[in-house]
DNA sequence: TTAGTTATTGTTATAATATAACATTGTGTA
DNA sequence: TACACAATGTTATATTATAACAATAACTAA
């Protein structure tokens, strides 16, 4: 669940936008999208993106410089999520498993130290380019 | 064990910078450290580095745009990294544990898709900046 | 209310990251 | 040799992201 932020202006119109779509948007897409709607300039844009990031309402796919609307649950405040990505036709879904999250949230590295946020990101085809 | 490839001149030059660094390099910090041995221009390091992604010996770090040598003998052909991030000194690591990646590597979503190229990015903090 | 404070916005310029396009050179091989 | 192909060199440009500063709006506390 999403601790509920109420969203600006700049922020509301950007995060529709991201939200509606069915596929990541890149930042400059994103402006293109909202000039109308009187957001000119690349900054009003990567400001709302961050303020969307850090409140976990989108995530940036770090491999393609995009963004995505959070659709899971289980994702508490943005600090852990994996997506599954497309290497044909570029489709990205966010992973929603109880098991992968709670196998990631317990991993333990060499030195035994634990990390609860991560980013994990699957290559592969989805079923319609396989 | 990384399949034996001859590197060219340009990939040795820069392999040989990366790997020499102690933290992950990026694509204009390597240009500016390879002019003095006649690497000129963008171009020439983007191409080196896709290559040197490509057969293995170094990884993207995708979350930062920065390049690392590979030192994980686990790591077969760059199609399964990990690594730790420390959001404070940015010290990056290369994770080589069989049960991560056996368990990544047999990870299957929702629809028994399973996936044999991943990258995973852990954030936290380092031992000396805890 | 009013002054002080902070978050958000607007704007211009610029930095940082990455690729397109095309000509040239080298390398392996039949 | 002649062909194919990989790598290089070069110029220009596209794409992604932030710096710096001014102006507004929203929130607090006296
Ligand atoms: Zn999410
Ligand atoms: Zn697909
Ligand atoms: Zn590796
Ligand atoms: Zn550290």
């Amino acid at each position: 669940m999403h601790k509920e932020h109420s969203l600006t202006k700049n922020q509301q119109i950007i995060f529709d936008l991201i939200d509606k779509s069915t596929e990541p948007l890149k930042a400059y897409s994103i402006l293109f999208n909202v000039q109308k709607k009187g957001i000119k300039a690349p900054l009003q844009v990567y400001r709302a993106l961050d303020k969307l990031v850090e409140i976990g309402k989108i995530h940036k796919i770090e491999s393609r410089n995009a963004f995505i609307a959070c659709h899971n649950s289980r994702c508490q405040v943005a600090k852990a999520t994996a997506f599954s990505i497309c290497e044909i036709c570029e489709k990205v879904t966010e992973i929603s498993s109880a098991g992968l999250s709670k196998y990631l949230a317990n991993f333990k590295d060499k030195d035994g130290m634990k990390y609860s946020k991560y980013n994990l990101e699957f290559f592969g085809l989805c079923k319609k380019c396989r």
